[in-house]
DNA sequence: CATAATTTTGAACGACGTTCACAACAGACG
DNA sequence: CGTCTGTTGTGAACGTCGTTCAAAATTATG
């Protein structure tokens, strides 16, 4: 019968949508055991049957945020697209300030992505890993109209270190432990920093050698 | 009599250099108290006199780690000045690759001052805070050269970013979590970021407005 | 030296994720 | 319907963590 296995599914469901608002509310640290068990009405030993452990269960939320995540994204590139079809600089743009919306929106399930740690000894799943890399086509479609005659490695080497230095800017621009900047303040930041990176590419071609 | 006052000192001295010997063996999630109170050959319960709690002896040894790296790049610093003083942005390269070349020969320790959160009610204590501000002067001191008409608010904001974006490069390309990026390949990244900018000021000035 | 103040001690506390012996249960067969 | 068997739910118990506290030990004071 699906009695079982259908229920268990039907848990699991429930289980990870708790586990999100958990962690929308309280952050990841405010995650607790006994509290989800409660919650979807079942014994604490429970839980083990619906997930492995802690673990699989930030990593099953993580992978809600990073599918959100993507359809933002992908908003974003495509109205700047309709916006402005030989634009690629623009939409690069688009992409970052979008994720950086998205960020600010989702501070703590964004930042959950990246803070959370697996227990010692466990390996971040090959799906998980596989999910991330996905999003990097948001900037790499751009990426590949702005240097149509780079090479694939070039482009993308280029496309992780743009994400990675606009995550930076986005993280600690959002860090609640320095005064929060202005949102208005962030964007330009980061407008800033895409935009000179692009003039840069545009000067001198040859720095990405 | 100095001997309780003195005694104390020393044996704090002692607790955050275990401390830190424990963070860059084995990460934050490898401090533990008791295992510190051993090393330091005191009861479990002493250690509140020698410190308020855990948040503050991992404070002491960010203390350290950001004193450690300040020495790091002002020799870079003052280096790349030597070779060539008129060369601002060679400057920024340099303390840029210095910063990155700490982050991955500190690298538990280095992870600390971005990954400990203090515990809830507690903020970053003020004079933390100065600290890291003071490392701000490696960047704005070739920004000054770079942008001898921009303002300091501007400069300063420019600052952040790029301070942000190298730092983002950095903590991206050393996560153990992907596979680790070759010395080489990150160092390029780094070097190109921070050109393409600089190359982008120079083509675009009107970018930072 | 006696007395008061301070400091060290380690058992105890509460919270955490995880495990496990056992109880409750579901389905199969006579 | 009753019994047997394998699966599933239960919550007390385990080990670990940071922190606290009453009592013991030590130090300072008159």
């Amino acid at each position: 019968m699906t009695t079982t296995a259908a229920r268990r599914d039907r848990q699991r469901q429930q289980l990870v949508e708790a586990a999100e608002r958990a962690i929308a509310e309280k952050g990841l640290a405010g995650l607790k055991a006994r509290e989800l068990a409660g919650e979807i009405g079942c014994a604490l030993g429970a839980l083990y049957n619906l997930v492995r452990d802690m673990d699989e269960l930030v990593l099953r939320v993580g992978s809600r945020t990073l599918a959100r995540l993507d359809v933002t994204l992908d908003r974003a590139s495509q109205a700047a697209f309709s916006a402005a079809p030989q634009d690629a600089a623009g939409r690069l743009v688009a992409v970052a300030l979008a994720y950086c919306a998205f960020a600010r929106e989702n501070p703590r399930l964004w930042r959950t992505l990246f803070e959370h740690r697996m227990a010692e000894g466990s390996e971040v799943p090959e799906w998980a890993v596989a999910e991330q890399m996905q999003l990097f086509r948001h900037i790499m479609a751009p990426l590949a109209d702005l240097l149509p005659q780079a090479g694939d490695q070039q482009r993308f080497l280029l496309g992780r270190t743009l994400f990675s230095a606009v995550h930076g800017v986005v993280a600690i621009g959002l860090e609640e432990k320095l005064v929060a900047v202005p949102r208005q303040e962030l964007d330009r930041q980061i407008e800033a920093l895409v935009r000179l990176v692009c003039a840069g590419l545009a000067a001198e071609p040859r720095l990405i050698r």
